[in-house]
DNA sequence: CGCTGTCATGATAGCGCTACCATTCGTTTT
DNA sequence: AAAACGAATGGTAGCGCTATCATGACAGCG
């Protein structure tokens, strides 16, 4: 279906543009009998105009079928609405439950998500960011701290919130998050207390993963402090059950007398949980097993999956909350918010 | 004087707007000796222009800094890049994947997408895509053929292409997904094989998962051709493994004598499979179990879990091309796609 | 040598909406 | 009664970009 209406033989109309046969608000503010701007401020400010007005236009609306036509509203203001939501993975359940958290609340307040995917790639978190600005995006929400340089200064002269999540720190400007270091002192910590001595850290892809490896810099720190050795097994593949089975089995090989393993999180502790289950390995008799995130599946397995909760949607809600607050214009609440995280023990260590 | 520069002290400007600091492209173009659309041309038509022109066009961005703003561009063109994409849930993970292979298509071509979440709400359905066209999107994936009313109009009227993912049938435009009820007769045919007869289907909120409903009409049929009851248990919470472990106890006590669950989907199999584990149940000595999507999981726990694979991110890349097809100019390859499904027999039945 | 065709470039005029003043009118204040 | 005010409304001028047409330069061609 073409759409090429010209079929009036008009002459010398001098300039045509492809008459886009949407209703525009003007068509609407005709048919109420007000002028434009009148029926824009009854759909926007509707308590700045009066109850008569409002209610014609919004007739017309309904009769013409108006839908707003947000790009242009956005060039004339100069405010889009939208919220810039920048991961580093969709497969990885932990920052799509972010993204819920952030959308039930946005969207709650009028927001849209304007979604993009780096895969852990800090240039195409760059050339993300770009895109976004060009939309002028109310605000930009990014997981992590750790920006290229030409992200950063790109960041650095905006003026539109930004807020960084999954991470705690010193930050651009806004931050919600929890002190990985921290997390992984505390699972180390629990491995020690429970006995533990000979422990692997097993992780994936910790260069991409770099809030593992702050993990592990807690878990190697704790580790240190108590004279014992903090092996670490890097596997090659992104975190799954299926990483989790074969990290479990490249530990058995290359460190035998391993005791536990600290898996960087729990797709790999469940992975290597249930394949220690079908190899008639006993948990934690032969071997222990930690994972973080706190997932679902953790509770279900036999035995139940000692693992660190983080709060994953309440980060995504706290953020989107600030956010929010910042916008309209009550500024800066705290830019720094501490989300914490809780040690949940279950029977595999 | 034709043109006041803003900075000027002309003493009565009449109107002053917020000069938004931005670099534009009139700046660019003035610095690099050419006029305004001689440089939109070298960023967006780069071979309609000299190769010097292009250069010094280019290094007036990089010097100024220059972001593209695209909701200007969007406007004047009519034309904005933007996808726009309807999921009922985030926190079903068969979304997420659908989204995965979307996006990793979408944003090679320069796509960006538009998320929105109806929370299985058609109304909220209807109101994304009102507040979707505003943006002018260039298409409009959503997950599902049933839409309400208003919605429809609305997109009957819409001259951009609409890509309708997960199921298979008559849709408003194109159309990416499976036979659901074709799904639901292989499995059911499958368990009707291995010999049981006691079958119980359950689902999580059938209502709104409509496409579980589907499944559940193509199993009835099975059982019914065979002059079998085909018991239906819905469950009030959405699918989680926590509701599959319930979903197996009510069996349990509903109908004792079953011999076989169907399960809606993997996350209810799953979890109840790991609750038959934690009861000391044999599966599928004392109940078998099936389910339905392919999840990684099934793959992991013990025994295997029966299911149909359904290719999602596949669904999405499939969904992506086409639409890109589309947009490109390339008129209709084909309107519908069934990408198919796999039964994939594990251990469990 | 004029005629047409192609290429690179530019001037102009919006895209549909809202910010910014200006205006009107009825009500309050001094 | 005059001045001051606030509420409702409207006129105008853009927001920053691109579609459309117009132009000039130069090549090919009868």
């Amino acid at each position: 279906m073409s759409k090429d209406s010209p079929n009036a033989a008009s002459p010398s109309p001098a300039r045509q543009r492809r008459s886009s046969d949407q209703v525009t608000l003007s068509q609407v503010a005709q048919a109420a009998g007000v002028s434009p701007i009148t029926a824009s401020r009854a759909l926007n400010n509707p308590d700045k105009v009066s109850d008569s007005a409002r209610l014609s236009v919004l007739q017309a609306v309904e009769k013409l079928g108006y839908v707003p036509n947000l790009v242009a509203g956005s060039l004339a203001s100069s405010r889009s609405r939208l919220i810039a939501v920048i991961v580093p993975s969709l497969i990885n359940s932990v920052f799509v439950e972010v993204i819920k958290g952030l959308q039930e609340t946005l969207e709650a307040e009028g927001y849209q998500i304007l979604l993009g995917n780096t895969d852990y790639d800090l240039d195409r978190e760059y050339q993300l960011v770009r895109t976004f600005l060009g939309w002028s995006c109310s605000a930009l929400v990014t997981a992590g701290l750790r920006h290229n340089k030409a992200c950063h200064t790109l960041l650095a002269n905006w003026d539109h919130p930004i807020m960084e999540v999954m991470e705690l720190g010193k930050g651009m400007d806004l931050n919600v998050g929890l002190d990985h270091v921290a997390a992984g002192r505390c699972m180390a910590g629990h491995l020690i207390e429970k006995g533990y001595r000979q422990i692997v850290y097993v992780g994936a892809r910790l260069s991409q993963d770099y809030r593992a490896s702050m993990r592990y810099e807690g878990h190697k720190a704790v580790l240190k402090e108590k004279g014992i050795d903090a092996p670490l097994l890097e596997l090659d593949t992104l975190g799954s059950l299926q990483a989790g089975a074969e990290g479990l089995a490249q530990v058995l090989a290359q460190y035998p007398h391993t005791q536990a393993i600290h898996f960087a999180n729990d797709d790999l502790a469940a992975g290597a949980l249930l394949a220690a289950q079908r190899q008639g390995l006993s948990v934690p008799g032969d071997i222990a097993i930690a994972g973080f995130n706190g997932l679902p599946l953790g509770q279900h397995v036999t035995p139940q999956l000692t693992t660190i909760l983080s709060p994953r949607e309440e980060m995504g809600r706290l953020a989107a909350k600030e956010l929010i607050r910042r916008l309209s214009g009550k500024n800066v609440y705290r830019r720094q918010h501490d989300v914490g995280f809780t040690l949940q023990t279950g029977g595999s260590t």
